[in-house]
DNA sequence: CGACAATACTAGGACTTCCAACTATCGGCC
DNA sequence: GGCCGATAGTTGGAAGTCCTAGTATTGTCG
C-alpha cells in the first residue's frame, strides 16, 4: 500500500505534462498560456482531490457530495432544509440535489418531508444514522487531512484566497 | 446575456457559502478546517471553470476534454498517438481516454489506426478537420483567456504553483 | 378574484470519470 | 520454443454534473 491511491493509476512521468503543455503552447505562439496552465492545473488538481476523498469515504458507502449534503443538514438548526436551499449552499444545480437526497434517502440517511407552510418545497431531513455516519466519516477525512496533508497551511489558505476571487467573480456571492 | 453563464444557476448569495462551511466547521471544533476550505474551493472552481469553457467550446461541438485531446494530438509530431500514451498525458484514465476517442471519432476529428509496430496499441490520429476545428476552438478560449480572464497574471501563477506542489504529491511527475 | 409569472422539484438525456473484468498481444526466462 | 506475467484497449456499469422540459404550487397585480 505504498501507492497513494486508485486514481494515480500509473507511473508518475519524468517531467510534468503541465510544464510541457505550457511549453508546447508558448511555442506555438497560442496567447493566454498562464490562463490555460491555471485551468488545467485546477481541472487535475479537482480530479486528484476528489479521488483521495471517495477513497477515504468508500468505507462509509459515501462520496463527497453526498457527504456534503449530510454535512450541511447536520449543521443546520432543526436537521432538515429545503432542497432549494441546499442547492445554493452546495453550489449545485437543483437536479444535482435531486439526485444525491434519492441517493441518501434510499441508502436511510436522509428522509424527504413535506414542508409544512411551501406544498412546492421538499425537506431533506438527516437520520439517526445519517448523523452517525456523518460523525465517523469527518473523522476519517479530518484525520487524513482531506488529502491534502502534504501542503502546508499557508498553502491551503493561499489557494483558498485566489480561488475565492474567482468564485466571487463568477458570481458565487455578494 | 449579462449572466455569466448557465452554470450560474441562481441569484448570488449575500455570503461566502464557503466562508460560512468554516465557520461552522470550526465552532463544532471539526479540525483540519484549512483542509476542508481549500478542498472545497478547487472543487467549486472546478466546476465554475470547466462550465464556462464548455459553454465557449459549445459552438464548436467540443467539450473541455475532447478538446484538450485534439490539442495534444495535434502537437504531436504526427499527428498520431497510442491512446495509452494519450492517458498519461492528459492524466485520465484509459477508459476516458477510449471514450473520448469513440466520441472524437465518431465526429470525424480523429481516426483510429493500428499500430505499426504493437499489434496491441491504437493509434488516434487527428484528421484535417480536426486540427481545423481546433484552431478555430483555441481562438475563442484564447480570446476568452479560457475563462479566468478576470484574474490577474501573478493570480493565475500562485494557483498553478500552489497545484504543482499538490500535483507532485500524487505522483504526476517527477 | 382570476390570469400569469415565478418558484420548487422531478424526469430524461448527454457527458465525464472511475472501477472491475475481459481479450489480445508482447516479452522475458527457463 | 513455450509458458506466464505485464501491457493495451474495450466493454459494461456506477456516479457525478449539467441542461431542457414539464408539473405543481405560490404570489403578484390589474
Amino acid at each position: 500500500m505504498s501507492d497513494v491511491g486508485p486514481y494515480t493509476h500509473r507511473m508518475a512521468l519524468r517531467f510534468d505534462p503541465i510544464a510541457e503543455a505550457r511549453r508546447q503552447w508558448d511555442s506555438h505562439g497560442w496567447g493566454a498560456t498562464d490562463a490555460m496552465a491555471a485551468v488545467t492545473s485546477i481541472s487535475r488538481a479537482h480530479q486528484i482531490v476528489i479521488g483521495r476523498i471517495n477513497d477515504l469515504l468508500r468505507p462509509f458507502d459515501l462520496t463527497f457530495s453526498r457527504y456534503e449534503a449530510l454535512v450541511l443538514l447536520s449543521f443546520s438548526r432543526t436537521g432538515a432544509l429545503p432542497l432549494g436551499k441546499m442547492g445554493e449552499r452546495l453550489m449545485v444545480h437543483p437536479t444535482s440535489v435531486t439526485n444525491t437526497i434519492d441517493r441518501l434517502e434510499r441508502d436511510g440517511l436522509v428522509a424527504r418531508a413535506p414542508h409544512p407552510v411551501d406544498r412546492r418545497a421538499v425537506l431533506a431531513t438527516i437520520t439517526d444514522e445519517g448523523r452517525a455516519v456523518t460523525k465517523l466519516a469527518t473523522d476519517a477525512l479530518v484525520e487524513a487531512e482531506f488529502g491534502v496533508g502534504e501542503l502546508r497551511t499557508e498553502t491551503l489558505r493561499d489557494l483558498e484566497a485566489s480561488l475565492r476571487k474567482l468564485r466571487r467573480d463568477a458570481g458565487d456571492f455578494e
